[in-house]
DNA sequence: GCCGTTTTCGGCCCGACTGTTTTCAGTCG
């Protein structure tokens, strides 16, 4: 059972609690149980083999227990209890906007409804507005967000929906009532998947704003229009949530409305330990005598200043102890864009990309580069014109004469040649015959064979690190967002042998992949590991996707030397020369 | 159910909006 696994099965004990009605602080619990185990970046069977789960936080003997259970017997008897008294099928009607457990405890209970269809076909049918708390209104509103339902309401990606985050928040400077405007939520924390967009915006005059807002014609649908708070949904059915704010609590909206939720939750009982209340309006006194004192609202930095805490990057807000190491000053200095000196994998007309090697030097020397690595495909990927012996050979002579010209036009920008090597199913690196010496660098790579068996492909990967051949290992889980899922893979046993073995991990930095992904990326650090972010860029228009890899590095506590591609040229192929000897 | 620089018991973040209500519960973020 995964780490993905266990955390569903938690979820649905969680849902079911709820609709059970059951103490909400246990409820609460096993959503922190559940948000703890998905970003696990270990097995929680290993953890659960050293004895070391309930060093997780959010995770006591209880919820312990029923993990271990989870993992022995692939159900709990936890679980079990629940179902005996409400059916699976009730679980799913959560989905639906605005219809929560107390609904579905109801509908359940007094007409014996437990599956979307059914609770949709009482709401066309009229039998839902005699239930106690619901009426006509209500009936309108179910049928309504069935349909959005149904229209596949899955995330979105950070790469499709950043550029739409700042577009709208460009609109909302326009407006002359508007003071300040940004996007918030997990936009701004830059996750990689993206659910609803939330934007904010300080005016002397909210309500107009907000009904200004309301009426653009990009909102396909208005779903709640108030003075301060607007909600609609996009074109596609994405959800967008406008709030507006006084000027000297924009600072503190921007802080609530980032999130998480939960690092949210830490930083206001941390306020209630040092007499303050936090709320979007700002930071106020709570103490009997000078109760509703504002102490702090117009910039982020003073709200987090008021709590004695430094400015907390939004990439870290997880809580994942982002506030324990602000508190000891010990917040990683994250890596930046700027930082970037190189792009190490991408691919030119000699495999699969759509430009050549000068035309994507060109491209990245226009992005302030200092070099760059071309690593088109090997041999054995067919589909992907994968090189052979001979092209390896043309592509290193134009390289050779390319670097020359560059240096007759008196730049220091520099081309290196890599290859993207296929891992072969035996663990061999599909290198040309007699071409190994020709490359800078090798990046290893699985392209094929994913076979269902982890051991498998955790031993083949492995045995590719170990072979002494390869430098960088290219987007490591295999897994394309919303798409498909990484292969089974034992990646601390991965991770592990790059340590061992000096082997740099690459976050790939295609909006698709960003494999790794944040908590793997930061493990692997701590492991001991280098990194590498490249764009796989298979034309120069993706070039500029090396921002999301940052970001996403960033949201793995990542460091500028903890990467290679911020190094100089000098120290990276140093660095290669020594891995060679 | 979890947790501890007031605590091993007694707390647990906070507010907007909607729809159904005569004062508030449910849902959401």
């Amino acid at each position: 059972m995964t780490n993905e696994d266990v955390a569903q099965e938690l979820e649905d004990i969680a849902d079911l609690l709820e609709i059970a009605d059951a103490n909400v602080f246990r409820v609460r619990s096993f959503r922190r149980a559940v948000d703890s185990i998905a970003e696990l970046p270990e097995d929680v069977a290993v953890l659960l083999a050293e004895s070391r789960l309930t060093d997780v936080p959010g995770i006591g003997k209880s919820i312990a227990r029923i993990v271990e259970e989870l993992v022995n017997t692939g159900t709990s008897e936890e679980k079990e209890a629940l179902l005996a008294q409400y059916p699976e099928s009730l679980l799913e009607m959560l989905r639906i906007s605005g219809f929560g457990p107390r609904k579905a405890a109801v509908v359940f209970r007094e007409l014996g409804i437990s599956t979307v269809d059914e609770l949709e076909e009482a709401a066309a049918a009229g039998r839902l507005q005699d239930l106690p708390g619901m009426g006509a209104k209500t009936e309108d509103n179910i049928i309504n967000s069935i349909d959005a339902y149904r229209e596949g309401q899955q995330r979105a990606l950070l790469g499709e929906m950043l550029p739409v985050a700042e577009d709208l928040v460009a609109r909302l400077r326009e407006h002359p009532d508007v003071i300040r405007a940004e996007f918030a939520g997990s936009t701004r924390r830059h996750r990689e998947t993206v659910g609803d967009l939330d934007l904010l915006a300080s005016s002397a005059d909210p309500a107009g704003v907000c009904k200004w807002f309301a009426g653009l014609e990009i909102l396909e649908e208005l779903t709640m229009a108030g003075d301060t708070k607007v909600s609609g949904r996009l074109a596609g059915g994405r959800q967008v949530d406008l709030r507006v704010v006084a000027e000297a609590s924009f600072g503190a909206a921007l802080q609530y409305f980032t999130g998480s939720q939960q690092h949210n939750i830490r930083l206001r009982e941390r306020a209630q330990r040092m007499a303050l209340t936090v709320n979007e309006y700002g930071v106020f006194k709570a103490d009997k005598e000078e109760k509703g004192d504002m102490v702090a609202g117009t910039a982020e930095e003073d709200v987090y200043a008021a709590l004695d805490l430094p400015w907390i990057p939004p990439e870290l807000r997880e809580d994942r102890g982002e506030i324990t190491a602000a508190e000891a000053d010990e917040l990683p200095e994250l890596i930046e864009l700027s930082d970037i000196r190189c792009d190490l994998h991408m691919h030119s007309q000699y495999s699969d990309g759509r430009a050549t090697v000068e035309e994507l030097a060109r491209a990245c020397m226009e992005l302030g580069y200092a070099y760059i690595g071309i690593a088109d495909h090997s041999q054995t990927l067919t589909v992907a014109n994968g090189m052979d012996a001979d092209r390896v050979r043309a592509q290193h002579e134009e390289i050779a004469k390319l670097n020359e010209k560059l240096k007759q036009e008196g730049t220091k920008f520099r081309v290196l040649q890599g290859i993207e090597a296929d891992i072969l199913s035996d663990g061999s690196v599909d290198v040309p015959e007699g071409t190994f010496e020709l490359f800078d660098y090798v990046i290893g790579a699985l392209h094929q064979g994913f076979s269902p068996d982890a051991d498998k492909i955790t031993a083949r990967m492995v045995a590719a690190v170990k072979s002494g051949m390869i430098d960088i290992v290219a987007h490591p889980t295999g897994r394309v967002l919303l798409a498909r899922q990484p292969y089974g893979l034992h990646i601390d046993q991965l991770i592990a042998a790059c340590a061992e073995h000096d082997v740099a991990l690459e976050i790939n930095a295609s909006p698709q992949r960003l494999d790794l992904d944040d908590t793997h990326a930061r493990f692997a650090v701590q492991q001991g590991c280098r990194l590498s972010i490249n764009t796989d860029a298979h034309g120069p228009e993706s070039l500029t996707h090396m921002r999301y890899g940052v970001m996403q590095a960033r949201r793995g506590w990542v460091e500028a030397d903890n990467v290679i591609n911020t190094w100089s040229l000098r120290k990276l192929r140093s660095w290669f020369k020594k891995r060679r000897s």
